[in-house]
DNA sequence: CCTTTCACG
DNA sequence: CGTGCAAGG
């Protein structure tokens, strides 16, 4: 375990699902890794990670980025919820791993100290843009992209439909088409790759309870049929469903009824990919054996 | 050491003091703790203490009024500053150590989690008020009054008067003339006894950098002349001040520049007694070797 | 439950 | 610096 306080028995090997369907396994990290590539393939590897807080991270871990990086040598990391604050970005920025000297990040400037999203890379990108050019959507800091040669990345934090569902329909309606419209716009020229908390667990298989949730905020019927909608239905492919059919895994699990150490968690991040490179992708993984924060690191490599 | 996380050398043996005058001597606890009373003397000990957040010292100290019971075996103790509210008074109640069954509590109603005294009593008062009797004072659960057989007893939490001296006019122009009428007004039936953070460093040798604090919140030339005019003037003694002319002692430093650890504090806590008890005070006293706030507790112990 | 801001000291 | 609140998840 990386930053580890607390330890227990591998809770992502038990299949807590409420009612799981015959076939499901559970995900088990150790087992489940990417396969090493033969020597010299070209790839890249992109890590994301909703860190619930990074400066509390930090405070916890040293430099959180740092270990992982030691271990899981990433090249390009997404982070959301960082909570951070345009004026401290600089000071985090210093204390980037070497190495990872690239770094982009924007900060919510309607709420302070809410949302953020970052990318940290290896090497330096094309041009780089924040928010989706529509002043409504943008004060929120959800949303940079970077243009690689071969690739955009797109580092997202889906708006949550909130307490009440107070916020779905902005979301469905509102939110989660203009990112789509976006990701189409961006793809005429290259191919697309959208990471991040996208804040919805797409079918029964990505959530423990269900039945339980169906007014819950992330497993509604209409947060998952936009989830269909506007991405899957529009070629972009759920990576980690694609290479893993009938795994039971999830990269979030709520601090509030310690669901982490039972497994009753939910799979809210994704790496989803333009249908062009879909075949590119040599795994997509989740690393629930990271902690620090109530979701996961997940993970991608592609074949370049 | 009570509840302490760190230890440093005897700070409160350090003169600190800014341009200390001929004569000053530095308070020790170890040395200057009361005498001990004549066997069979009758007698009360009375603490006070500032604890900043009850629940917080609770949490670092499971019940330091347990540990402060044991060690100082006080018959009352006043505390102020517990940031409780009414609703979770009940449950503290439950954890009152035995033998101090008999508590008095008063919350903040209008701001949540802000001020708060209390008094913990080994015996049964004869009887019990909150408040200064006029609305306008009594939403901040400031004070609690408690009467025995031979003295009333007041824990105060005064105003402090804030950045920029927001407050300073309310506190001497309302506040302070109002607590000081309603000490005379109980006068007339029996003796009173005042104590808590009275938030006034009343003369140069009450602080540690009195030039530099002219316009400080407990030290403006206002606080100071209104605590002479309306306590010490109108016969109220300062107990400690009296036994102890010449000590430079402290009872708060700010967390801010960790001003404990090299003694740079002011003496904000107090037991002043109508003039009529005065003889009876065997001593008064402060016990700056017992942390969990960023003021210590004071003792006061008084012949019957 | 946990992390952020904010008011207050 | 540290406590307690409130909003957000």
């Amino acid at each position: 375990e990386i930053a580890g306080v607390e330890t227990f028995e591998e809770p992502w090997t038990v299949l807590a699902h409420k009612k799981p369907q015959p076939g499901w396994i559970p995900y088990n990290p150790r087992t489940m890794r990417p396969a090493p590539l033969p020597d010299g393939t070209d790839h890249v590897k992109i890590m994301s990670w909703n860190v619930n807080g990074l400066r509390a991270l930090l405070k916890l871990n040293g430099l959180c980025t740092l270990e992982l990086a030691k271990r899981e040598n990433f090249d390009i990391l997404c982070l959301q919820e960082t909570k951070m604050q345009d004026k401290d970005v600089e000071e985090i920025k210093k204390r980037l791993t070497e190495g990872y000297d690239d770094s982009f990040w924007t900060c919510s400037v309607s709420k302070l100290g809410y949302s953020g999203t970052a990318i940290i890379s290896r090497t330096k990108p094309i041009s780089v843009s924040y928010g989706l050019g529509i002043e409504d959507h943008d004060s929120e800091g959800r949303l940079v992209t970077v243009e690689f040669d071969k690739f955009y990345i797109l580092c997202a934090y889906v708006p949550n439909s909130g307490e009440g569902l107070k916020r779905l329909s902005y979301r469905v309606e509102q939110w989660d088409p203009s990112l789509s419209s976006y990701m189409k716009e961006l793809e005429k020229s290259k191919p697309v790759i959208l990471t991040g908390d996208l804040n919805c667990a797409h079918e029964e298989i990505d959530i423990y309870n269900p039945a339980g949730n169906k007014r819950s905020a992330g497993f509604t019927i209409e947060e998952r049929e936009s989830f269909q909608k506007n991405f899957l239905s529009r070629g972009f492919v759920d990576t980690f469903r694609s290479h893993h059919p009938d795994t039971v895994a999830y990269t979030y699990w709520g601090y509030r009824h310690g669901g982490r150490k039972t497994n009753k968690g939910w799979r809210l991040d994704y790496f989803l990919v333009s249908e062009s490179i879909a075949d590119k992708v040599h795994d997509s993984y989740i690393l629930p054996d990271v902690v620090g924060s109530d979701h996961c690191p997940i993970g991608l490599v592609l074949k370049l």
